[in-house]
DNA sequence: GTATTTTTGTAACATGTGTTACAATTTATA
DNA sequence: TATAAATTGTAACACATGTTACAAAAATAC
């Protein structure tokens, strides 16, 4: 049976083993021994409130966090204020891994709470520890370290190449095909949306309009009816 | 002393330890030790001509393979024939390491050899069989990943933020360093140069005339002279 | 339920880059 | 050295996205 390591460990108290269970970083490893593995080296867990930035741009970081609590996005922002969001992550997700063992450990993205979150600290001779004696965790860890460079790879394309229209007509067929139905709801804001494809908003609106126009959907705010889906589909 | 494991064994006749140990996966180890490594696994020398394909976009690959010779471009190519380029690597330098332990093996990238190049294949089986039984050559491994997941982020950052005016200014400021002079000689051609900077040729020729034109550089051909470097360093 | 804030829709205009085409120049090759 | 090939310089025009501004509509807070 678990046993928290002071009464004064947050973490100890089992509230977030089974979050942590199902982290890429501890695939295939059972509670208990994530447990174990967590209270055999220094650990803490902290606090930030929604809007509060977790990690800073541009600053040395030299500890892993493990969001085990609520959703954050990583965000670039460029010296005028215009904002690129990378992604949106929720509890529970390995937060910068790329950091912690570059020759430089500058990190290149900003973290920032969407609501209230809880992340686990381990700083990096502690997940040194943990890489050498549990293989598996090793292994994973190289995992998410594979992957990273995939999506960062996968996201420059899509940046590159890909134009707005082609962007937004991508989005609205996932959200076809997550809510299986051709009358789907944007679960994001224009302004958030806009962010993420790397526009400022009135280009995304202006998009969205012309589409509108030309048959291809009919917008009415966030309700989205998909009129032609193959077209949808060949557009680029 | 290190012997060949085989006669048609082309790494083992020790032309390529020597290239080897400047490379980073096998950084702080010494060239008996690497050559030892290499032949207790499978692996093999591949060659390739100028303008051959080493690694194509979207192909599965469960090997890496370590350029021992010969310059290579990684390089992205959107349907209609547009190209960006990475960035351009020499021998010795592990090519695609994303790829060999991503949950998806499929690499986002082609590597384009530039001239004659060779490269030395280790499966992933074997790569495993390595990084189990040399902790200085795991820690170089994940310290590669992590470089490369740093690296991709700041590309990404200023393709999506940089104007190509700004990137061109930086350009010519780093050949100023590396050249150390006012007067800088272009080692690469305004197509290359676009591919890298991830725009028409055209565009990048109009914006050098814009700058001569205003009397920030003055710009003949190949040969750039800096004429006012304040206002490059100032250019965003 | 009203007031306030946020989000959406829209317009006019600015700007940066793409496209195409071709001549001038430089570099490579026979 | 002559010839061909590659590179650079330039122009006119197209097009996507940015900027700014403001009103309409929707969501949220009081």
């Amino acid at each position: 049976m678990l046993q928290p390591c002071s009464n004064n460990c947050s973490f100890c108290f089992v509230q977030y083993t089974n979050v942590m269970s199902n982290e890429n970083l501890f695939r295939g490893i059972d509670k208990e021994e994530i447990g174990e593995i967590i209270r055999n080296v220094h650990h803490q867990v902290r606090s930030y409130n929604a809007g509060e930035i977790i990690i800073h741009e541009e600053e040395e970081y030299d500890s892993l966090l493990i969001l085990v609590q609520g959703t954050v996005t990583t965000e670039m922002m460029n010296p005028d204020g215009q904002v690129l969001v990378l992604e949106q992550l929720e509890a529970p997700a390995t937060l910068a891994p790329g950091s912690l063992f570059a020759s430089h450990p500058q990190i290149p993205v900003s973290v920032v709470a969407q609501n209230n979150c809880r992340a686990l600290l381990i700083s990096r001779n502690s997940m040194n520890q943990i890489l050498a004696t549990n293989p598996k965790v090793l292994t994973n860890f190289m995992e998410i370290l594979s992957n990273r460079i995939q999506f960062l790879s996968n996201r420059l394309k899509s940046l590159q190449f890909q134009s707005l229209r082609s962007k937004f007509a991508q989005h609205i067929l996932q959200m076809n095909t997550i809510q299986k139905s051709l009358n789907v709801t944007l679960q994001k804001t224009q302004q958030e949306l806009s962010e993420l494809f790397g526009v400022a908003r009135p280009s995304l609106a202006r998009v969205i309009r012309e589409m509108h126009n030309e048959g291809l959907i009919h917008a009415q705010g966030k309700h989205i009816t998909i009129l032609n889906i193959e077209s949808l589909r060949r557009t680029k």
